[in-house]
DNA sequence: CCAGTTAAATTCCAATTTGGAACTTCTAGC
DNA sequence: GCTAGAAGTTCCAAATTGGAATTTAACTGG
């Protein structure tokens, strides 16, 4: 069975994980929480590279949990902000974050 | 970047994904958290090949999250419970099952 | 002893996804 | 015209995943 099958399982941890599950996908999540908005900054951030962010960027957009928002006509550019239904994988972050926080210590300093 | 280089990362959201952030990884879990333990019922149960089940099963154990446990000698058979460290991944799952919930209805019935 | 069964994997190979780097498009400013 | 900035897209190699069959070890019934 293939992990994108799972979009209408019986159980909601994998329907939500068929949306979100993929590489990337929170971390990109976790940056507008911060306040980021643009492909460069998500890019950036992540360290994923340009041709997986934007095909990411594109399922959450579908998803509704991002929303595509021209900020500037000519030149045409585009960002991406969290709908309310983005805003509401909040506490499953800060779960994620927590556990993280006292389960896997940093080994080194990255700056 | 590649996606396990995030194992150090300075966000702890990124170090919690570079151990379950995997494809299947967080449904085993789920699994777990429901009272199963053996391959098969894994298997099984998540639609995942035995394959890239018994990876992420050895990656969990080696992370300290499941804890690879004989349950019959002769026949050697062994099977995977939850650590302490494992267990307190439940407030992350909930959050995922809840936001499932709420914003994923299912579309079919599926048994 | 021998065939069949159960459970936990492992192996092989094809298909899909990811990673890296360069390229495209549009517009602004010099 | 030339350069720079921002949001992608394209190409190709490398890694991961999916599916099915095979392995190992012991136990069950005949």
């Amino acid at each position: 069975m293939k992990f994108s099958e799972l979009d209408d399982n019986w159980c909601p941890v994998a329907r939500t994980l068929s949306i979100v599950g993929d590489r990337w996908t929170l971390l990109i999540i976790r940056d507008c929480f911060m306040g980021m908005s643009k492909f460069d900054e998500f890019a950036n951030s992540t360290g994923m590279t340009r041709h997986i962010l934007a095909a990411r960027l594109k399922k959450l957009v579908e998803a509704g949990i991002l929303e595509r928002r021209a900020y500037s006509d000519r030149p045409k550019r585009y960002d991406y902000v969290l709908t309310d239904k983005g805003k509401e994988l909040g506490p499953a972050l800060t779960a994620l974050k927590d556990w993280g926080r006292r389960h896997i210590p940093v080994r080194r300093t990255t700056g």
